[in-house]
DNA sequence: GACGTTTTAGACAATGGTGTCTAATTTTAC
DNA sequence: GTAAAATTAGACACCATTGTCTAAAACGTC
Protein backbone atom coordinates (compact mmCIF):
# COMPACT_ATOMS: atom_id res chain seq x y z
CA UNK A 1 0.00 0.00 0.00
CA UNK A 2 1.26 3.33 -0.89
CA UNK A 3 1.13 6.09 1.82
CA UNK A 4 1.51 9.53 1.49
CA UNK A 5 4.81 9.44 2.99
CA UNK A 6 6.37 7.96 -0.52
CA UNK A 7 5.39 11.12 -2.59
CA UNK A 8 6.37 13.72 0.26
CA UNK A 9 9.60 13.06 1.49
CA UNK A 10 10.33 16.11 2.93
CA UNK A 11 7.41 16.44 5.11
CA UNK A 12 8.02 17.41 8.90
CA UNK A 13 6.56 14.98 11.31
CA UNK A 14 4.16 17.03 12.85
CA UNK A 15 2.28 17.56 10.09
CA UNK A 16 1.40 14.16 9.72
CA UNK A 17 -1.36 14.25 12.65
CA UNK A 18 -3.79 16.91 10.64
CA UNK A 19 -3.16 14.95 7.58
CA UNK A 20 -3.66 11.60 9.51
CA UNK A 21 -7.21 12.84 10.89
CA UNK A 22 -8.35 13.78 7.34
CA UNK A 23 -7.12 10.55 6.38
CA UNK A 24 -9.08 8.69 9.28
CA UNK A 25 -12.36 10.88 8.66
CA UNK A 26 -11.77 10.18 4.94
CA UNK A 27 -11.94 6.42 5.32
CA UNK A 28 -15.07 6.69 7.74
CA UNK A 29 -16.98 8.68 5.74
CA UNK A 30 -16.41 6.28 2.83
CA UNK A 31 -17.07 3.27 4.23
CA UNK A 32 -20.34 4.63 5.42
CA UNK A 33 -21.25 5.62 2.25
CA UNK A 34 -20.18 2.15 0.55
CA UNK A 35 -22.26 0.51 2.87
CA UNK A 36 -25.12 2.48 2.72
CA UNK A 37 -25.13 3.28 -1.54
CA UNK A 38 -22.70 0.10 -2.67
CA UNK A 39 -19.38 0.74 -4.34
CA UNK A 40 -20.90 2.17 -7.96
CA UNK A 41 -23.38 4.04 -5.88
CA UNK A 42 -21.12 6.11 -3.99
CA UNK A 43 -19.89 9.30 -5.67
CA UNK A 44 -16.74 10.55 -4.19
CA UNK A 45 -18.61 14.22 -4.02
CA UNK A 46 -21.20 12.68 -1.43
CA UNK A 47 -17.99 11.19 0.27
CA UNK A 48 -15.85 14.34 0.24
CA UNK A 49 -18.87 16.46 1.94
CA UNK A 50 -19.53 13.34 4.69
CA UNK A 51 -15.78 13.51 5.74
CA UNK A 52 -16.20 17.60 5.54
CA UNK A 53 -12.84 17.63 2.90
CA UNK A 54 -13.13 18.97 -0.38
CA UNK A 55 -13.27 16.45 -3.10
CA UNK A 56 -9.67 17.11 -3.91
CA UNK A 57 -8.50 15.95 -0.72
CA UNK A 58 -9.44 12.64 -1.60
CA UNK A 59 -7.63 12.61 -4.71
CA UNK A 60 -4.93 13.40 -3.06
CA UNK A 61 -4.60 10.58 -0.35
CA UNK A 62 -6.14 7.82 -2.68
CA UNK A 63 -5.95 8.34 -6.34
CA UNK A 64 -9.06 6.71 -7.30
CA UNK A 65 -12.08 5.63 -6.52
CA UNK A 66 -10.83 1.58 -6.53
CA UNK A 67 -8.11 2.66 -4.57
CA UNK A 68 -10.16 4.62 -1.85
CA UNK A 69 -12.63 1.10 -1.68
CA UNK A 70 -9.58 -1.15 -1.01
CA UNK A 71 -8.46 1.33 1.57
CA UNK A 72 -11.81 1.19 3.28
CA UNK A 73 -12.27 -2.41 3.34
CA UNK A 74 -8.47 -3.25 4.59
CA UNK A 75 -9.12 -0.39 7.08
CA UNK A 76 -12.20 -1.84 8.27
CA UNK A 77 -10.93 -5.82 8.29
CA UNK A 78 -7.97 -4.81 10.30
CA UNK A 79 -10.22 -3.29 12.89
CA UNK A 80 -12.93 -6.05 12.97
CA UNK A 81 -10.33 -8.56 12.95
CA UNK A 82 -8.56 -6.85 16.13
CA UNK A 83 -11.79 -6.66 17.75
CA UNK A 84 -12.27 -10.41 16.71
CA UNK A 85 -8.91 -11.43 19.14
CA UNK A 86 -10.16 -8.92 22.15
CA UNK A 87 -13.90 -10.60 22.06
CA UNK A 88 -12.01 -14.18 21.56
CA UNK A 89 -9.80 -13.61 24.60
CA UNK A 90 -12.66 -13.24 26.34
CA UNK A 91 -13.94 -17.08 25.63
CA UNK A 92 -14.89 -18.94 29.26
CA UNK A 93 -11.98 -20.95 28.88
CA UNK A 94 -12.66 -22.51 32.82
CA UNK A 95 -16.22 -21.57 33.01
CA UNK A 96 -18.07 -21.55 36.73
CA UNK A 97 -21.36 -21.79 34.75
CA UNK A 98 -20.98 -23.06 30.81
CA UNK A 99 -23.81 -21.77 30.18
CA UNK A 100 -24.03 -18.37 31.40
CA UNK A 101 -20.44 -18.09 30.24
CA UNK A 102 -21.36 -19.20 27.34
CA UNK A 103 -24.25 -16.67 26.57
CA UNK A 104 -22.15 -13.59 27.77
CA UNK A 105 -19.84 -14.58 25.25
CA UNK A 106 -22.32 -15.11 22.79
CA UNK A 107 -23.86 -11.27 23.44
CA UNK A 108 -20.11 -9.90 23.62
CA UNK A 109 -19.73 -11.65 19.89
CA UNK A 110 -22.77 -10.54 18.32
CA UNK A 111 -22.61 -7.22 19.70
CA UNK A 112 -19.02 -6.36 18.84
CA UNK A 113 -18.23 -8.50 16.19
CA UNK A 114 -21.30 -9.18 14.06
CA UNK A 115 -23.91 -6.36 14.55
CA UNK A 116 -21.84 -3.47 14.70
CA UNK A 117 -21.05 -1.38 12.29
CA UNK A 118 -18.17 -2.72 10.37
CA UNK A 119 -19.81 -6.02 10.98
CA UNK A 120 -22.46 -4.70 9.07
CA UNK A 121 -20.33 -3.20 6.39
CA UNK A 122 -18.04 -6.26 5.77
CA UNK A 123 -21.00 -8.25 4.89
CA UNK A 124 -22.98 -6.07 3.08
CA UNK A 125 -19.75 -5.19 0.91
CA UNK A 126 -18.60 -9.24 0.37
CA UNK A 127 -22.25 -10.19 -0.63
CA UNK A 128 -22.76 -6.97 -2.80
CA UNK A 129 -19.42 -6.37 -4.38
CA UNK A 130 -17.52 -9.94 -3.96
CA UNK A 131 -18.88 -10.86 -7.59
CA UNK A 132 -16.67 -8.06 -8.88
CA UNK A 133 -13.61 -8.12 -5.98
CA UNK A 134 -12.90 -12.04 -5.50
CA UNK A 135 -10.32 -10.97 -3.51
CA UNK A 136 -12.78 -9.95 -0.97
CA UNK A 137 -13.82 -13.02 -0.31
CA UNK A 138 -10.03 -14.13 0.40
CA UNK A 139 -9.49 -11.61 2.96
CA UNK A 140 -12.78 -11.96 4.45
CA UNK A 141 -11.87 -15.76 4.99
CA UNK A 142 -8.54 -15.28 6.04
CA UNK A 143 -8.49 -11.90 7.86
CA UNK A 144 -12.02 -11.31 8.30
CA UNK A 145 -14.69 -12.69 10.44
CA UNK A 146 -14.53 -15.95 8.18
CA UNK A 147 -12.11 -16.84 10.77
CA UNK A 148 -14.43 -16.57 13.37
CA UNK A 149 -15.67 -20.50 12.81
CA UNK A 150 -12.34 -22.20 12.73
CA UNK A 151 -11.09 -20.21 16.39
CA UNK A 152 -14.40 -20.95 17.83
CA UNK A 153 -14.09 -24.90 16.68
CA UNK A 154 -10.59 -24.68 18.27
CA UNK A 155 -12.02 -23.23 21.50
CA UNK A 156 -14.56 -25.93 21.84
CA UNK A 157 -12.24 -28.49 21.19
CA UNK A 158 -10.50 -27.62 24.34
CA UNK A 159 -14.29 -27.64 26.41
CA UNK A 160 -14.61 -30.99 24.64
CA UNK A 161 -11.54 -32.70 25.92
CA UNK A 162 -12.00 -31.03 29.22
CA UNK A 163 -15.57 -33.46 28.73
CA UNK A 164 -17.20 -29.69 29.25
CA UNK A 165 -18.83 -30.35 25.76
CA UNK A 166 -19.85 -33.53 23.93
CA UNK A 167 -18.76 -32.79 20.11
CA UNK A 168 -18.02 -34.92 17.51
CA UNK A 169 -17.28 -32.19 14.93
CA UNK A 170 -16.04 -29.38 16.30
CA UNK A 171 -15.92 -27.45 12.48
CA UNK A 172 -19.81 -28.31 12.48
CA UNK A 173 -20.43 -27.20 16.27
CA UNK A 174 -18.73 -23.86 15.62
CA UNK A 175 -20.53 -23.03 13.11
CA UNK A 176 -24.07 -23.95 14.12
CA UNK A 177 -23.29 -21.80 17.39
CA UNK A 178 -22.81 -18.86 14.96
CA UNK A 179 -25.81 -19.62 12.75
CA UNK A 180 -27.51 -20.19 16.43
CA UNK A 181 -26.70 -16.96 17.57
CA UNK A 182 -27.56 -15.21 14.43
CA UNK A 183 -30.81 -17.05 14.31
CA UNK A 184 -33.12 -14.74 15.98
CA UNK A 185 -30.85 -11.62 14.37
CA UNK A 186 -31.09 -12.56 11.30
CA UNK A 187 -34.03 -10.10 10.39
CA UNK A 188 -32.31 -6.91 12.32
CA UNK A 189 -29.03 -7.50 10.76
CA UNK A 190 -30.51 -7.96 7.28
CA UNK A 191 -32.45 -5.24 7.72
CA UNK A 192 -29.67 -2.45 8.95
CA UNK A 193 -31.01 -2.18 12.65
CA UNK A 194 -28.82 -2.74 15.62
CA UNK A 195 -30.73 -4.97 17.81
CA UNK A 196 -31.29 -3.44 21.23
CA UNK A 197 -29.32 -5.41 24.55
CA UNK A 198 -32.23 -7.01 25.79
CA UNK A 199 -32.47 -8.65 21.96
CA UNK A 200 -28.81 -9.69 22.09
CA UNK A 201 -29.33 -11.13 25.17
CA UNK A 202 -32.08 -12.36 24.40
CA UNK A 203 -31.01 -13.74 21.07
CA UNK A 204 -28.01 -15.81 22.88
CA UNK A 205 -29.66 -17.00 25.88
CA UNK A 206 -32.12 -18.83 22.75
CA UNK A 207 -28.95 -20.10 21.17
CA UNK A 208 -26.71 -21.09 24.36
CA UNK A 209 -29.53 -23.13 25.60
CA UNK A 210 -30.20 -25.27 22.14
CA UNK A 211 -26.79 -25.63 21.67
CA UNK A 212 -25.72 -27.04 25.12
CA UNK A 213 -29.24 -29.02 24.72
CA UNK A 214 -27.79 -30.68 21.10
CA UNK A 215 -23.81 -30.66 22.98
CA UNK A 216 -23.70 -30.22 26.32
CA UNK A 217 -21.83 -32.97 28.50
CA UNK A 218 -24.94 -35.26 29.78
CA UNK A 219 -23.38 -37.14 33.08
CA UNK A 220 -21.56 -34.77 34.59
CA UNK A 221 -23.19 -33.06 38.02
CA UNK A 222 -23.14 -29.47 37.48
CA UNK A 223 -23.91 -29.23 33.91
CA UNK A 224 -27.34 -30.66 35.16
CA UNK A 225 -30.32 -29.88 32.69
CA UNK A 226 -32.65 -26.97 34.22
CA UNK A 227 -35.87 -28.24 32.49
CA UNK A 228 -36.49 -24.50 31.63
CA UNK A 229 -39.80 -24.40 29.84
CA UNK A 230 -40.60 -20.13 29.63
CA UNK A 231 -37.82 -17.87 28.70
CA UNK A 232 -38.57 -14.70 30.23
CA UNK A 233 -35.46 -12.63 30.59
CA UNK A 234 -34.83 -10.49 33.08
CA UNK B 1 -49.20 -0.53 -12.99
CA UNK B 2 -48.98 0.40 -16.36
CA UNK B 3 -49.21 -2.29 -18.99
CA UNK B 4 -48.38 -2.21 -22.44
CA UNK B 5 -52.18 -3.08 -22.72
CA UNK B 6 -53.54 0.30 -21.85
CA UNK B 7 -51.99 2.38 -24.91
CA UNK B 8 -52.48 0.00 -27.44
CA UNK B 9 -56.45 -1.00 -27.26
CA UNK B 10 -56.62 -2.28 -30.50
CA UNK B 11 -53.93 -4.99 -30.54
CA UNK B 12 -54.48 -8.15 -31.84
CA UNK B 13 -54.97 -11.45 -29.09
CA UNK B 14 -51.91 -13.43 -30.88
CA UNK B 15 -49.45 -10.83 -30.88
CA UNK B 16 -49.41 -10.86 -27.08
CA UNK B 17 -47.28 -14.31 -27.40
CA UNK B 18 -44.20 -12.71 -29.12
CA UNK B 19 -44.86 -9.41 -26.38
CA UNK B 20 -44.76 -11.97 -23.36
CA UNK B 21 -42.23 -13.91 -24.64
CA UNK B 22 -39.78 -10.26 -24.96
CA UNK B 23 -41.45 -9.26 -21.52
CA UNK B 24 -40.11 -12.69 -19.64
CA UNK B 25 -36.94 -12.75 -21.02
CA UNK B 26 -36.63 -9.16 -20.06
CA UNK B 27 -37.23 -9.94 -16.77
CA UNK B 28 -35.21 -12.51 -16.75
CA UNK B 29 -32.39 -10.65 -17.73
CA UNK B 30 -32.57 -7.43 -15.56
CA UNK B 31 -32.72 -10.26 -12.21
CA UNK B 32 -29.71 -11.35 -14.02
CA UNK B 33 -27.78 -8.05 -14.27
CA UNK B 34 -29.16 -6.42 -10.98
CA UNK B 35 -28.09 -8.52 -9.07
CA UNK B 36 -24.59 -9.19 -10.30
CA UNK B 37 -23.81 -5.64 -10.78
CA UNK B 38 -26.79 -4.09 -8.07
CA UNK B 39 -28.99 -1.59 -9.12
CA UNK B 40 -27.20 1.65 -9.95
CA UNK B 41 -24.27 -0.56 -11.09
CA UNK B 42 -26.73 -2.33 -13.82
CA UNK B 43 -26.96 -0.19 -17.52
CA UNK B 44 -30.06 -0.39 -19.39
CA UNK B 45 -27.59 -1.45 -22.02
CA UNK B 46 -26.35 -4.23 -20.57
CA UNK B 47 -29.97 -5.61 -19.74
CA UNK B 48 -30.96 -5.00 -23.37
CA UNK B 49 -28.19 -7.11 -24.56
CA UNK B 50 -28.53 -10.22 -22.09
CA UNK B 51 -32.36 -10.60 -23.00
CA UNK B 52 -31.31 -10.52 -27.17
CA UNK B 53 -33.57 -6.88 -27.15
CA UNK B 54 -33.07 -3.65 -28.42
CA UNK B 55 -33.14 -0.95 -25.68
CA UNK B 56 -35.76 0.97 -26.83
CA UNK B 57 -37.70 -2.06 -26.86
CA UNK B 58 -36.82 -2.48 -23.09
CA UNK B 59 -38.02 1.13 -22.79
CA UNK B 60 -41.13 0.52 -24.22
CA UNK B 61 -41.83 -1.99 -22.02
CA UNK B 62 -41.15 -0.29 -18.76
CA UNK B 63 -40.73 3.13 -18.81
CA UNK B 64 -38.21 3.74 -16.85
CA UNK B 65 -35.06 1.92 -15.14
CA UNK B 66 -37.02 2.64 -11.19
CA UNK B 67 -40.04 1.08 -12.73
CA UNK B 68 -38.59 -2.04 -14.27
CA UNK B 69 -36.23 -3.04 -11.00
CA UNK B 70 -39.78 -2.92 -9.37
CA UNK B 71 -41.22 -5.49 -12.03
CA UNK B 72 -38.32 -7.58 -11.41
CA UNK B 73 -38.39 -8.16 -7.81
CA UNK B 74 -42.48 -8.26 -7.95
CA UNK B 75 -41.66 -11.15 -10.69
CA UNK B 76 -38.86 -13.16 -8.44
CA UNK B 77 -40.93 -12.21 -4.97
CA UNK B 78 -43.95 -14.18 -6.99
CA UNK B 79 -42.28 -17.37 -7.93
CA UNK B 80 -40.23 -17.46 -4.39
CA UNK B 81 -43.15 -17.37 -3.24
CA UNK B 82 -45.23 -20.11 -5.16
CA UNK B 83 -42.06 -22.24 -4.73
CA UNK B 84 -42.09 -21.73 -0.76
CA UNK B 85 -45.72 -22.90 -0.71
CA UNK B 86 -44.79 -26.00 -3.42
CA UNK B 87 -41.87 -27.27 -0.40
CA UNK B 88 -43.95 -26.58 2.65
CA UNK B 89 -46.57 -28.44 1.66
CA UNK B 90 -43.73 -31.36 1.52
CA UNK B 91 -43.22 -30.80 5.36
CA UNK B 92 -43.09 -34.09 6.94
CA UNK B 93 -46.66 -33.87 9.09
CA UNK B 94 -46.92 -37.85 9.16
CA UNK B 95 -43.41 -38.83 9.21
CA UNK B 96 -42.20 -42.43 9.38
CA UNK B 97 -39.09 -41.23 10.34
CA UNK B 98 -38.34 -38.05 11.87
CA UNK B 99 -34.88 -37.01 11.78
CA UNK B 100 -34.46 -39.06 7.80
CA UNK B 101 -37.66 -37.19 6.68
CA UNK B 102 -37.12 -33.46 8.18
CA UNK B 103 -33.69 -34.03 6.38
CA UNK B 104 -35.19 -35.12 3.03
CA UNK B 105 -37.69 -31.55 3.68
CA UNK B 106 -34.44 -29.50 4.90
CA UNK B 107 -32.61 -30.32 1.77
CA UNK B 108 -35.86 -29.41 -0.40
CA UNK B 109 -35.98 -26.41 1.25
CA UNK B 110 -32.21 -25.11 0.53
CA UNK B 111 -32.18 -26.41 -2.29
CA UNK B 112 -35.17 -24.81 -3.69
CA UNK B 113 -35.85 -21.51 -1.53
CA UNK B 114 -32.86 -20.42 -0.27
CA UNK B 115 -29.73 -21.48 -2.02
CA UNK B 116 -31.43 -21.15 -5.60
CA UNK B 117 -31.06 -17.97 -7.92
CA UNK B 118 -34.30 -16.47 -6.64
CA UNK B 119 -33.40 -16.38 -2.88
CA UNK B 120 -29.98 -15.33 -3.36
CA UNK B 121 -31.61 -12.87 -5.93
CA UNK B 122 -33.66 -11.49 -2.97
CA UNK B 123 -31.50 -11.91 -0.21
CA UNK B 124 -28.72 -9.62 -2.24
CA UNK B 125 -31.08 -7.22 -3.43
CA UNK B 126 -32.92 -7.02 0.08
CA UNK B 127 -29.29 -6.67 1.48
CA UNK B 128 -27.91 -4.21 -0.35
CA UNK B 129 -31.00 -1.98 -1.97
CA UNK B 130 -33.11 -2.26 1.07
CA UNK B 131 -32.18 0.88 2.37
CA UNK B 132 -33.20 2.58 -0.52
CA UNK B 133 -36.36 0.95 -1.09
CA UNK B 134 -38.01 0.40 1.94
CA UNK B 135 -41.31 -1.44 0.80
CA UNK B 136 -38.65 -4.31 -0.16
CA UNK B 137 -38.18 -5.36 3.81
CA UNK B 138 -41.95 -5.14 3.47
CA UNK B 139 -42.51 -7.58 0.64
CA UNK B 140 -39.83 -9.86 1.75
CA UNK B 141 -41.68 -10.02 4.96
CA UNK B 142 -44.85 -10.34 3.97
CA UNK B 143 -44.59 -12.08 -0.07
CA UNK B 144 -41.12 -13.32 0.10
CA UNK B 145 -38.98 -15.43 2.24
CA UNK B 146 -39.60 -13.90 5.17
CA UNK B 147 -42.58 -15.74 5.90
CA UNK B 148 -40.43 -19.10 6.02
CA UNK B 149 -39.89 -18.35 10.00
CA UNK B 150 -43.63 -18.15 10.78
CA UNK B 151 -44.81 -20.96 8.45
CA UNK B 152 -42.45 -23.52 9.97
CA UNK B 153 -43.10 -22.03 13.23
CA UNK B 154 -47.08 -23.34 12.71
CA UNK B 155 -45.70 -26.60 11.11
CA UNK B 156 -43.43 -27.69 14.26
CA UNK B 157 -46.24 -26.95 16.85
CA UNK B 158 -48.61 -29.45 14.68
CA UNK B 159 -45.57 -32.12 15.02
CA UNK B 160 -45.10 -30.89 19.25
CA UNK B 161 -48.91 -31.20 19.60
CA UNK B 162 -48.79 -34.80 18.70
CA UNK B 163 -45.46 -35.68 21.10
CA UNK B 164 -43.02 -36.34 18.13
CA UNK B 165 -41.33 -32.57 18.93
CA UNK B 166 -40.89 -30.71 22.39
CA UNK B 167 -41.23 -26.99 21.70
CA UNK B 168 -41.49 -24.46 24.25
CA UNK B 169 -41.87 -21.47 21.94
CA UNK B 170 -41.98 -22.36 18.30
CA UNK B 171 -41.08 -18.99 16.66
CA UNK B 172 -37.69 -19.51 18.33
CA UNK B 173 -37.41 -23.51 16.88
CA UNK B 174 -38.35 -22.38 13.58
CA UNK B 175 -35.62 -19.31 13.25
CA UNK B 176 -33.02 -22.03 14.77
CA UNK B 177 -33.82 -24.60 12.07
CA UNK B 178 -33.61 -22.43 9.28
CA UNK B 179 -30.30 -21.24 10.79
CA UNK B 180 -28.85 -24.71 11.66
CA UNK B 181 -29.83 -25.63 7.79
CA UNK B 182 -27.61 -22.92 6.88
CA UNK B 183 -24.84 -23.09 9.13
CA UNK B 184 -22.72 -24.81 6.73
CA UNK B 185 -23.86 -23.15 3.55
CA UNK B 186 -23.49 -19.72 4.25
CA UNK B 187 -20.39 -19.85 3.10
CA UNK B 188 -21.26 -20.98 -0.37
CA UNK B 189 -24.49 -18.55 -0.47
CA UNK B 190 -22.40 -15.65 0.54
CA UNK B 191 -19.97 -16.28 -2.21
CA UNK B 192 -22.53 -16.82 -4.52
CA UNK B 193 -21.03 -20.80 -5.30
CA UNK B 194 -24.58 -23.08 -5.84
CA UNK B 195 -23.43 -25.60 -3.27
CA UNK B 196 -23.76 -29.33 -4.81
CA UNK B 197 -26.27 -32.01 -3.61
CA UNK B 198 -23.97 -33.81 -1.14
CA UNK B 199 -23.13 -30.71 0.42
CA UNK B 200 -27.05 -29.48 1.15
CA UNK B 201 -27.48 -33.51 2.27
CA UNK B 202 -24.86 -33.07 4.37
CA UNK B 203 -25.69 -29.83 5.56
CA UNK B 204 -29.16 -31.15 6.09
CA UNK B 205 -28.06 -33.72 8.22
CA UNK B 206 -26.49 -31.98 10.34
CA UNK B 207 -28.18 -29.27 11.02
CA UNK B 208 -31.73 -31.76 11.78
CA UNK B 209 -28.88 -33.97 14.21
CA UNK B 210 -28.29 -30.98 16.00
CA UNK B 211 -31.65 -29.72 16.18
CA UNK B 212 -33.78 -33.10 17.29
CA UNK B 213 -31.15 -33.38 20.14
CA UNK B 214 -32.20 -30.17 21.23
CA UNK B 215 -36.21 -30.42 20.47
CA UNK B 216 -36.54 -34.11 19.75
CA UNK B 217 -39.23 -36.22 22.08
CA UNK B 218 -37.26 -37.95 24.59
CA UNK B 219 -39.81 -40.77 25.66
CA UNK B 220 -39.39 -42.43 22.45
CA UNK B 221 -36.21 -45.41 21.79
CA UNK B 222 -34.82 -44.14 18.93
CA UNK B 223 -33.79 -40.84 20.22
CA UNK B 224 -31.81 -42.25 23.36
CA UNK B 225 -29.86 -38.77 23.78
CA UNK B 226 -30.99 -35.82 25.66
CA UNK B 227 -32.86 -37.48 28.87
CA UNK B 228 -35.27 -34.23 29.10
CA UNK B 229 -36.62 -34.32 32.89
CA UNK B 230 -39.43 -33.33 32.54
CA UNK B 231 -41.22 -30.65 34.61
CA UNK B 232 -43.05 -31.61 38.06
CA UNK B 233 -44.97 -28.17 37.92
CA UNK B 234 -48.43 -28.80 38.19
C1' DG C 1 -50.03 -8.20 -50.65
C1' DA C 2 -51.85 -4.59 -47.27
C1' DC C 3 -52.21 -2.99 -42.87
C1' DG C 4 -51.33 -2.05 -38.07
C1' DT C 5 -48.14 -3.07 -34.52
C1' DT C 6 -43.80 -4.04 -32.60
C1' DT C 7 -39.02 -4.00 -32.82
C1' DT C 8 -34.70 -2.13 -34.09
C1' DA C 9 -30.55 0.80 -34.76
C1' DG C 10 -28.91 5.03 -34.39
C1' DA C 11 -28.72 9.77 -33.24
C1' DC C 12 -29.57 12.94 -29.67
C1' DA C 13 -29.70 16.09 -25.44
C1' DA C 14 -29.32 16.05 -20.62
C1' DT C 15 -27.33 14.51 -16.61
C1' DG C 16 -24.05 13.12 -13.33
C1' DG C 17 -19.81 11.09 -12.19
C1' DT C 18 -14.54 10.66 -12.54
C1' DG C 19 -10.22 12.47 -12.50
C1' DT C 20 -7.12 16.65 -13.60
C1' DC C 21 -5.60 21.20 -13.23
C1' DT C 22 -4.90 25.78 -11.25
C1' DA C 23 -4.78 29.52 -8.29
C1' DA C 24 -5.97 31.09 -3.87
C1' DT C 25 -6.12 30.06 0.99
C1' DT C 26 -5.06 27.81 5.23
C1' DT C 27 -2.27 25.09 8.13
C1' DT C 28 2.03 23.65 10.11
C1' DA C 29 6.99 23.61 11.32
C1' DC C 30 10.80 26.12 12.59
C1' DG D 1 7.37 35.72 10.31
C1' DT D 2 8.47 32.69 6.72
C1' DA D 3 8.52 28.90 3.88
C1' DA D 4 6.89 24.50 2.83
C1' DA D 5 3.09 21.70 2.61
C1' DA D 6 -1.74 20.75 2.60
C1' DT D 7 -6.33 22.09 1.61
C1' DT D 8 -9.89 24.30 -0.89
C1' DA D 9 -13.17 25.91 -4.55
C1' DG D 10 -13.89 26.07 -9.04
C1' DA D 11 -13.43 25.09 -13.78
C1' DC D 12 -12.57 21.64 -16.99
C1' DA D 13 -12.47 17.55 -20.38
C1' DC D 14 -14.05 13.10 -20.66
C1' DC D 15 -17.01 9.35 -20.37
C1' DA D 16 -21.06 6.45 -19.28
C1' DT D 17 -25.81 6.40 -18.70
C1' DT D 18 -30.61 7.70 -18.96
C1' DG D 19 -34.46 8.57 -21.53
C1' DT D 20 -36.42 10.48 -26.08
C1' DC D 21 -37.05 10.61 -30.86
C1' DT D 22 -37.19 9.03 -35.67
C1' DA D 23 -37.17 6.33 -39.67
C1' DA D 24 -36.54 1.86 -41.28
C1' DA D 25 -37.33 -2.97 -40.77
C1' DA D 26 -39.67 -7.14 -39.14
C1' DC D 27 -43.72 -9.32 -37.71
C1' DG D 28 -48.53 -11.10 -37.53
C1' DT D 29 -53.13 -10.95 -39.23
C1' DC D 30 -56.47 -10.44 -42.62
Amino acid sequence: MKTIRDTVPKMSVHSQRGQCAKRMSILEAAAEVFCRQGFAGASIDEIASTACVSRQTVYNHYREKDNLFTAVVEDVMDRANAMLFTILSTFPEDPDNLEDDLAGFAVRLSRSCICNQDGKFLRKLVQSEGERYPHLFESWRQHGPGKIGTALAALFSRLAHRDLLQIDDFDVAARQFLALVNADLQMSTLFGVTPTEAELENAARNAVRTFMRAYGAPATDKTRRTPVLNMTSS
